[in-house]
DNA sequence: CTACTTGTACGATAGACCTCGTAGTACGAG
DNA sequence: CTCGTACTACGAGGTCTATCGTACAAGTAG
């Protein structure tokens, strides 16, 4: 079995009508979960959690990919016992036109001039 | 005359280099302090604080304008008794081009989608 | 000077948030 | 079935935040 949905482990994620640009202020005002998004954002298909290198525990990690999931960022799923993630990009794009662009060229250009990763 | 706590009135307000994406972000998650971008954004010129009709106190006013100060997102100066509060547009742009557009056409086009301002 | 307007400082409170450790679940491999 | 991997749930600690009330300072008008 490779393509079908995986068994009761469904994560809620907010509609495309309730995501509220302040939740994704706030989910992007963290070092951390910027730092996921960068990743995301440039990775061109979705990735496990496992792949990020964080400088928190894991725990700590799934509260950041929750708290992206939650505020409409993040779309995520499971396949066996990964996690994948990946940037809701058409929802975003449609609801913010040009902020998701804006906001990792503005974070590209900070992590140019300050080199402050992470 | 005792000038106790009296050292000029001159408010400290962040370089352009010291501003943070994560600082901005931050400060335009609460719906207070975006309301209050926003209405400096429609404005031409500075506005005093008093001209907000915000629904919360005065100390919380002043505590919302000093988190855009510092965040780097206004800059304000006195005059006599008013204190003027206005955006630091040419330091935004400068620093995340677009950002700030983007930021403020999502901002209006959930509160046309929902109504529900400030 | 007095009174009023505008905004600040300080303290307090309640809630949210980031972080962690530990214990536990779901899944795939052997 | 047993084991290891990947992730989660729960609770706790410490910090930050938003809000308020009250008392106060700076400036202007009378």
């Amino acid at each position: 079995m490779t393509e079908t949905a995986a068994p009761g482990r469904v994560l809620p994620h907010p509609d495309r009508t309730e995501i509220r640009l302040e939740g994704v202020l706030h989910a992007l005002s963290d070092p951390v979960r910027l730092h996921i998004v960068r990743e995301l954002a440039t990775a061109a298909d979705e990735l496990s959690c496992s792949r990020f290198d964080l400088p928190v525990t894991k725990s700590t990690t799934t509260h950041h990919f929750r708290v992206l999931r939650e505020s409409g960022v993040i779309r995520q799923c499971y396949r066996g016992t990964a996690k994948l993630s990946g940037l809701r990009r058409d929802d975003l794009d449609d609801l913010f036109p040009g902020l998701l662009d804006a906001l990792l060229t503005a974070a590209d250009g900070q992590y140019a001039r300050l080199g402050d990763d992470v």
